[in-house]
DNA sequence: TTTCTCACA
DNA sequence: TGTGAGGA
Protein backbone atom coordinates (compact mmCIF):
# COMPACT_ATOMS: atom_id res chain seq x y z
CA UNK A 1 0.00 0.00 0.00
CA UNK A 2 1.39 3.20 -0.85
CA UNK A 3 2.43 5.80 1.64
CA UNK A 4 -0.39 8.31 -0.47
CA UNK A 5 -3.33 5.10 0.94
CA UNK A 6 -2.22 5.26 4.21
CA UNK A 7 -2.54 8.91 5.04
CA UNK A 8 -6.10 8.85 3.37
CA UNK A 9 -6.73 5.93 5.77
CA UNK A 10 -5.41 7.63 9.03
CA UNK A 11 -8.56 8.52 11.10
CA UNK A 12 -8.31 12.47 12.60
CA UNK A 13 -10.87 14.19 11.66
CA UNK A 14 -13.48 15.03 13.77
CA UNK A 15 -17.12 15.24 13.57
CA UNK A 16 -17.63 19.02 12.49
CA UNK A 17 -14.99 18.30 10.16
CA UNK A 18 -16.84 15.31 8.44
CA UNK A 19 -20.03 17.75 8.45
CA UNK A 20 -18.39 20.55 6.92
CA UNK A 21 -17.13 18.36 3.80
CA UNK A 22 -19.96 16.22 3.46
CA UNK A 23 -22.96 18.80 3.95
CA UNK A 24 -24.48 15.44 6.08
CA UNK A 25 -26.17 15.97 9.68
CA UNK A 26 -24.56 14.32 12.89
CA UNK A 27 -27.35 12.29 12.84
CA UNK A 28 -26.99 11.30 9.10
CA UNK A 29 -23.44 10.56 9.66
CA UNK A 30 -24.29 8.09 13.15
CA UNK A 31 -26.86 6.54 11.48
CA UNK A 32 -24.92 5.75 8.64
CA UNK A 33 -22.41 3.82 11.08
CA UNK A 34 -24.92 1.88 12.27
CA UNK A 35 -25.64 0.45 9.00
CA UNK A 36 -22.26 -0.72 8.30
CA UNK A 37 -21.71 2.11 6.11
CA UNK A 38 -18.46 3.52 7.30
CA UNK A 39 -16.29 2.58 10.03
CA UNK A 40 -14.84 5.30 11.97
CA UNK A 41 -12.44 4.80 14.65
CA UNK A 42 -13.04 6.07 18.34
CA UNK A 43 -9.97 7.52 20.02
CA UNK A 44 -10.36 9.36 23.28
CA UNK A 45 -13.19 9.97 25.10
CA UNK A 46 -15.65 7.78 22.80
CA UNK A 47 -14.92 10.68 19.93
CA UNK A 48 -15.12 9.05 16.40
CA UNK A 49 -12.49 9.75 14.30
CA UNK A 50 -13.05 9.75 10.50
CA UNK A 51 -10.41 9.16 7.67
CA UNK A 52 -10.31 11.20 4.34
CA UNK A 53 -11.52 7.89 3.21
CA UNK A 54 -14.30 7.65 5.22
CA UNK A 55 -15.57 11.06 4.00
CA UNK A 56 -15.36 10.19 0.59
CA UNK A 57 -17.46 7.43 1.08
CA UNK A 58 -19.86 9.50 2.56
CA UNK A 59 -19.95 11.67 -0.08
CA UNK A 60 -20.37 8.86 -2.54
CA UNK A 61 -23.03 7.41 -0.11
CA UNK A 62 -24.85 11.10 -0.40
CA UNK A 63 -25.30 11.50 -3.81
CA UNK A 64 -25.90 7.81 -4.17
CA UNK A 65 -29.12 8.31 -1.55
CA UNK A 66 -29.95 11.87 -4.03
CA UNK A 67 -29.89 9.19 -6.88
CA UNK A 68 -32.75 7.57 -5.62
CA UNK A 69 -31.06 4.07 -3.91
CA UNK A 70 -32.29 2.83 -0.54
CA UNK A 71 -29.73 1.63 2.02
CA UNK A 72 -29.32 -1.70 1.29
CA UNK A 73 -27.87 -0.59 -1.53
CA UNK A 74 -25.40 1.45 -0.72
CA UNK A 75 -24.57 -0.98 1.84
CA UNK A 76 -23.83 -3.61 -0.79
CA UNK A 77 -21.67 -0.84 -3.61
CA UNK A 78 -19.87 -0.03 -0.72
CA UNK A 79 -18.67 -3.75 0.72
CA UNK A 80 -18.19 -4.53 -3.03
CA UNK A 81 -16.10 -1.10 -2.85
CA UNK A 82 -14.17 -2.54 -0.01
CA UNK A 83 -13.93 -6.18 -1.36
CA UNK A 84 -12.81 -4.72 -4.93
CA UNK A 85 -10.26 -2.20 -3.34
CA UNK A 86 -8.34 -5.10 -1.15
CA UNK A 87 -9.09 -8.02 -3.89
CA UNK A 88 -7.30 -6.30 -6.71
CA UNK A 89 -5.07 -3.70 -4.43
CA UNK A 90 -5.96 -0.92 -6.70
CA UNK A 91 -5.80 2.60 -6.19
CA UNK A 92 -9.21 4.37 -4.35
CA UNK A 93 -10.00 6.15 -7.58
CA UNK A 94 -9.57 3.25 -9.75
CA UNK A 95 -11.88 1.46 -6.64
CA UNK A 96 -14.47 4.67 -7.24
CA UNK A 97 -14.58 4.77 -10.89
CA UNK A 98 -16.00 0.81 -10.49
CA UNK A 99 -18.63 1.87 -7.84
CA UNK A 100 -20.00 5.37 -9.58
CA UNK A 101 -20.47 3.12 -12.88
CA UNK A 102 -22.40 0.57 -10.86
CA UNK A 103 -24.32 3.60 -9.05
CA UNK A 104 -25.73 4.59 -12.14
CA UNK A 105 -26.62 1.62 -13.43
CA UNK A 106 -28.68 0.97 -10.38
CA UNK A 107 -29.89 4.38 -10.36
CA UNK A 108 -31.60 3.75 -13.67
CA UNK A 109 -28.84 5.96 -15.71
CA UNK A 110 -26.19 5.33 -17.92
CA UNK A 111 -24.69 1.97 -18.67
CA UNK A 112 -21.86 1.62 -17.39
CA UNK A 113 -19.09 2.11 -20.24
CA UNK A 114 -17.73 -1.60 -22.22
CA UNK A 115 -14.34 -0.87 -20.66
CA UNK A 116 -15.66 -0.93 -16.86
CA UNK A 117 -17.63 -3.87 -16.81
CA UNK A 118 -14.55 -6.08 -17.06
CA UNK A 119 -14.59 -4.93 -13.34
CA UNK A 120 -17.77 -5.53 -12.14
C1' DT B 1 -17.64 23.92 23.60
C1' DT B 2 -18.10 19.68 21.09
C1' DT B 3 -19.55 15.11 20.71
C1' DC B 4 -21.79 10.96 22.73
C1' DT B 5 -25.85 7.84 23.79
C1' DC B 6 -30.59 7.20 24.47
C1' DA B 7 -35.28 8.01 23.85
C1' DC B 8 -39.66 10.11 22.08
C1' DA B 9 -43.98 13.08 20.25
C1' DT C 1 -34.26 11.40 10.81
C1' DG C 2 -34.88 15.64 14.07
C1' DT C 3 -34.42 17.13 18.69
C1' DG C 4 -33.61 17.48 23.60
C1' DA C 5 -31.78 15.47 28.00
C1' DG C 6 -27.74 14.45 30.76
C1' DG C 7 -22.73 13.24 30.74
C1' DA C 8 -17.91 13.39 29.80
Amino acid sequence: MSEKQLRRSLAVLPMSTVIALTDLTARQIRYYETQELVHPKRNDGNRRRYSLNDVDRLLEIKDGLASGMDFATMRKLTAKKEAVAEKKKVSDTHARRVLEAEMQQLAGMRPAHPSLRQHL
